[in-house]
DNA sequence: CCATCTCGGTTTAACGTAAAACCAGCATCT
DNA sequence: AGATGCTGGTTTTACGTTAAACCGAGATGG
């Protein structure tokens, strides 16, 4: 026997379809209780499951939310093995699902291909993570939905965003290392991107310099990937420079790596190098020693960002800009050197 | 103005709806090169998006393959803050995407609501990771689709399964510590549920002993949950243990918390105690020391399982079992107590 | 020379659902 | 008494796509 359709039930409580319709989505409430009663007797012996595919094809809508992640660079692979992705979004599937939108994942990288692949499931609204080419954001503005973006600095009227004070806490992880007697600080980051996260770290991080009497030192500025294996390999960059007793990494994956490496050469942390890394990712608290870094609530930004995207569907008043709070999470990796 | 449908491509190139229809699905070769070209020109001009929701409705299929991880066991969340299943998902969606299968990720906790939904939206597919409550498997079975579980020892012949061998894995680990001179070797571990994985790893353990003639003593087996925290908790019962030199933990998740509690228990790796992972999971790469683990290479078998469910899917032949190889991999954590 | 096949399509109908318009019967106002 | 509104529905139509059946013209076969 096929799958029992809203006809069936119709049929099995002696209404019309409509009538059916309008019990099971909770309109207009227009049919008595004794119908209502029928109506969720056939459906529960009749065991009906709704067809989101008709449903979506005529109310051209499908209370599904695409969230997109970057590819890996190497292989056309979801980037989940990054913690940070990963957790973000639990959280945004999570917020969602509370507010009975459902998340379809979707990769992209060098083409349109994915993206596309979502516009033809008739997605409600997205939700974007992280930085890409001119031209995805492009594509976006075509597909002309509701769209969220996640760490982003793209500036137009078309998207929401949602974004953590970058300078701010920049400013705060290197004032963190300062007042704890730290003058010789290096910043070890991802690539800079114009107009992106890390540029704005930087100008952080030099302001925070700046506010305490110390000169900024390009040389100090040590920048890469966001991966563990380039902070392995700025160790080695990182102990060629004089005068540095600190290091504030822009990714606790980098942090992570610097540690490894550092340990590799045979310095001890923190007596030799305090490091500060940044997002307080579970790997954080794994390493040794644990990381002092800058917590960013990934879980709760995930949610956040669903209940935006929710609010935005449905209409309400939602802000065009939210920014996150971030806070120091004190752990092993920076000393303190202030003469008692 | 809205956006084109087949029917528009039609008006545009002159022909039926369902010349266009065939083509675009590159179905019967029943289409003149010139027809084509009219075709595509038009599906071009008018930026044409096939709506998968009208195609999935009258085809009865979705290509889209649900998979199903668990939520956390506190929050209703996904559980992806768990890199295993990140990762898994990573080899999965790759896999699925070559095979012209798109992936709808769904969480599953106490109820089967998630599952529902992933019904409701017409999979071809499941893949299911990880162990469940038996309710779910009846309710899997009811959906009646072809499903793959992945690590589980569920019997029945409706479902595919894709697995490693979970005895000779262990026995492999066990054994790599003894032919290194170790004879206290502890074993900690998740819940030992019956007919599960860890079960079938605990033989393993148990057999390499045997064969080396040593005794099994299940004080040395210290179970708890498949987490960091518990595996810092575990490193003060193994402390107390008399005449242990190693532990083989069965995720590194909790062989690196066993690290992070030895060291603060002031314990030293490897000299005082040995420790080898499994799952070799990034993370075993960044505590310190280094993780010697067994390496289960997750991205290869969601990829394998992404591959597989498509084979079904295809109607080709697929085998009702598949098992994956183990290799070690040896890092820092591991000493060699053998005399020189 | 008639039957059959192939090519390049077309026509018809249907998938399951919901929006919109409609309607009968009764109660209520004025 | 006629207009109006409410209750509890029903009917009609449409969404975009594809499966299945059909068809005319020319080629092929015996």
């Amino acid at each position: 026997m096929a799958r029992a359709t809203i006809k069936d039930i119709a049929l099995a409580a002696n209404v019309s379809p409509m009538t059916v319709s309008n019990v099971l989505n909770g309109r207009r409430a227009k049919a008595s209780d004794e119908t209502v009663e029928r109506i969720m007797v056939a459906v529960r012996e009749l065991g009906y499951r709704p067809n989101m595919s008709a449903r979506s094809l005529v109310s051209n809508a499908s209370r599904m939310v695409g969230v997109v992640i970057p590819f890996t660079e190497t292989q056309n692979q979801l980037l989940l093995d990054n913690p940070f992705y990963a957790e973000m979004i639990s959280g945004i599937e999570s917020a969602l699902r509370q507010n009975g939108y459902y998340m379809m994942l979707s990769g992209v990288g060098e083409s349109n291909a994915q993206l596309d692949t979502l516009s033809h499931w008739n997605m409600d609204g997205l939700i974007v993570l992280g930085v890409y080419r001119e031209g995805l954001y492009q594509h976006l503005r075509e597909l002309d939905l509701p769209t969220l973006l996640i760490d982003s600095y793209i500036d137009d009227a078309h998207f929401h965003h949602l974004r953590l004070d970058d300078e701010a806490a920049a400013y705060a992880a290197t004032s963190h290392l300062i007042a704890r007697g730290h003058t010789g600080i290096a910043l070890v980051t991802g690539v800079i991107r114009t107009s992106g996260v890390i540029e704005r770290r930087l100008a952080g991080y030099k302001r925070a310099l700046s506010e305490a009497g110390i000169g900024f030192d390009a040389a100090r500025v040590l920048s890469g990937s966001v991966t563990f294996d380039w902070g392995a390999e700025a160790a080695d960059r990182l102990t060629q420079l004089p005068g540095v007793t600190a290091a504030f990494c822009t990714a606790d994956l980098i942090a992570a790596g610097l540690l490894a490496g550092l340990h590799r050469l045979g310095r001890r942390i923190p007596e030799d190098y305090s490091v500060m890394g940044f997002d307080n990712l579970p790997v954080s608290r794994m390493v040794y020693p644990a990381l002092t870094t800058v917590d960013q609530s990934i879980l709760e930004k995930g949610k956040l960002a669903g209940d935006l995207i929710a609010r935005v569907l449905r209409k309400e008043a939602a802000p065009r800009e939210s920014t996150t709070d971030v806070r120091i999470v004190e752990r092993d990796s920076v000393l303190d050197r202030r003469p008692k």
